[in-house]
DNA sequence: CCTTTTTGTTGTCGAACGACCAACAAATCG
DNA sequence: CGATTTGTTGGTCGTTCGACAACAAAAAGG
């Protein structure tokens, strides 16, 4: 099958970094074909044909999102020892991306297209099920805890708690977005991690 | 002073309130003159004889907004009598707010236009100054207990636990957006409120 | 070497939609 | 009636996404 006929002269990944770096700044309606093609140096007509519509093109975008700037925080869930400590890296490993010089002090996933036209509503509920995921996750995370043992079985429910992380993630993002600097984003964390001794009925730690 | 003229045939009050649902439910963006000419039950020609432009539209839907939807959660800050009781309050009206069977359920503050195209930047920052503003209210709510003394100098700093909180609202507000229900948030304010007791090192109260 | 096949590029087109406004019609006042 | 304010009609002018034709370029196969 090889590579038949005139080859591409440019490359679709740098070209969807490209897309992906208009898309960060302006949101999904915000961002124009024009746009694109002028950003990823190309005509719209070789994104239909190399992407597909603006749509398809988004969420390749986003899996490439979620691939970089969404894997620090993941890989902070996965990688600490004890859920106390994956939960608070999960904060700072977020709040670090959120706060990137070279990047737009958001996230993505959370506020491309909040809302927005009708004809958008697929987009929305895309990008709907991928913040749902990360309540999913953290309360995997959480369960976790609990077979690893360094977690009982706390008062307040697993589903409770995860979505608590969840709602202040989100919530660091328009911090973020409304120009909050990185200490106080810490500052925030900080606050949000004195609930968990409470939360989780282990007094052993203490709010540093 | 007289009404010299042909009178109006539609009151701008419910014309504004057309346009209020229709902003909510689409953002500013989102929302296009014909859609809101449509809604609003006249030509577009008259809503920029009534109102201007279409960004001077939003900005007075918005203060239609702060006075309707966004009273009740001010309301709390201002009038319980501990700061505790007032954060707490001022979280569940909110939640109350963003679950309402009859309006979209999110704040329109955070998610009608939180990114967009650059020719709107001067919207988008009108509704950063508002968010703003949340966090500096409840700031100030902080510092009355201090002088009323229901609340001791904290080792948290005001400024942290306000933004704290701030960020916990804007975060419900995500939340909602992606359909959680009402008893989903209250259990999200619960663990908010437990951290309460550590940032204020005030032992006397306890998580319910 | 030439044909076939595949692809990129340029340019443009089209139907729809965006915000906005000028000109005119209508209605109420003094 | 004339003055004044409002509504409506219809349009401007730019941009949107998406599609296509025509042509250029490059590789594979014979």
């Amino acid at each position: 099958m090889a590579t038949r006929g005139r080859p591409r002269t440019f490359d679709p990944d740098t070209a969807l970094r490209q897309a992906l770096d208009l898309f960060w700044e302006r949101g999904y309606e915000g961002t124009s074909l024009n746009d694109l093609a002028q950003a990823m140096g190309i005509a719209s007509a070789s994104i239909y044909a190399c992407f597909g519509s603006k749509e398809d093109l988004f969420r390749k975008v986003m899996a490439l999102y979620g691939t970089t700037s969404g894997e620090p925080p993941r890989r902070a869930l996965r990688e600490q020892p004890t859920t106390r400590a994956a939960i608070h890296a999960m904060l700072r490993a977020t709040a670090d991306e959120i706060t990137r010089p070279d990047t737009p002090h958001y996230c993505m996933l959370i506020l491309a297209a909040p809302t927005g036209a009708v004809e958008n509503h697929a987009v929305r509920e895309f990008l709907a099920d991928l913040r749902r995921d990360m309540h999913t996750t953290i309360k995997d995370r959480l369960a976790r805890g609990i077979t690893d043992g360094d977690l009982t079985a706390p008062p307040a429910s697993l589903d409770a708690i995860a979505r608590y992380y969840t709602t202040v993630v989100q919530g660091l993002s328009i911090q973020a977005r409304d120009g909050a600097d990185r200490a106080e984003l810490e500052a925030v964390i900080t606050c949000a991690m004195a609930a968990w001794d409470t939360l989780t009925s282990a007094p052993s730690h203490q709010v540093n």
